[in-house]
DNA sequence: CTTTTTGCAAATGATTTGCATTAAC
DNA sequence: GTTAATGCAAATCATTTGCAAAAAG
């Protein structure tokens, strides 16, 4: 696990100025896999108390504007945010919970990247959120 | 295209009960695929001046839970509503001016549904979303 | 020391909720 | 006649914005 030096790293790699709430909330994320920002508020003070809101929706904002996290927002949830980038996985989200997990590509090679007719856009990125129910959800509603 | 009677008659099937701001929202979502809440109030109100915007809202919800519209929501923008339900299809988004464009599904038979791992979740729906440029904004932005 | 980041407070904006009135069946 | 849908008003809630004070390089 990375510790808290190659955080101050990362961020001067994105040449971003390392101060304590950045550091704080990277590790948050890191911490805490899909957390929304609410639960990155709440990450960050337990190390660091008198952080504002404020900061942890503008610390959010900017490091995932510099890729040091990804930001995820399916239909209908609040944001939330990762430390998996670049390395193109998908999510699975309870219809229930909000739970979220993450799916390592599908079959093969990212067939879905393949458009049959784009319409004239130029695609950069395809985004694959399957829904259904995560197991504690599916046991409790045996058929709906 | 469908004729007024064509949307009572689907809001009957639905056991819902047929009323002209229902019709009138039907009719709006039909004719502006893609549309979001604003601009379906906008076509409403073209045709009947007085309909509230809660009873657009209230009504989406209502058609969208009987599957008489689907709504999509890429992550950022507001939601959108369009009329083509049931058959699979996904979306381009244009990071630019979020145009919304239709992506009729790739290799063969959604081959997306195929995890590899699904962490025990019971997937019924898999959601693609490319995102890009549209043909004007790639245009206008020719390398960024 | 200069520039960027933080914290405080207030604003924004899409969407939801509660309740009396009205329209569908 | 009953039940459900509408309209009005107010509330909610995640997120953003403006600006002075503090910290980073």
């Amino acid at each position: 696990m990375p510790s808290t030096m190659d955080y101050a790293d990362r961020l001067r790699l994105a040449d971003l100025r390392v101060t304590r709430p950045r550091i704080a909330v990277l590790q948050a994320v890191h911490a805490h896999p899909h957390a929304d920002t609410e639960m990155v508020i709440d990450a960050v003070r337990a190390v660091l108390p008198t952080v504002s809101q404020q900061t942890v929706y503008g610390t959010l904002h900017t490091v995932t504007a510099h890729s040091l996290v990804r930001r995820i927002q399916p239909a209908g949830l609040v944001a939330r945010y990762e430390s998996r980038v670049g390395d193109n996985h998908h999510h699975v989200v309870c219809r229930s919970c909000s739970a979220i997990a993450d799916v390592d590509c599908t079959t093969g090679n990212a067939p879905c990247l393949n458009l049959a007719h784009d319409n004239g856009f130029l695609v950069d990125e395809a985004e694959v959120i399957f829904w259904g129910l995560c197991p504690n959800c599916s046991a409790s509603q045996p058929r709906t």
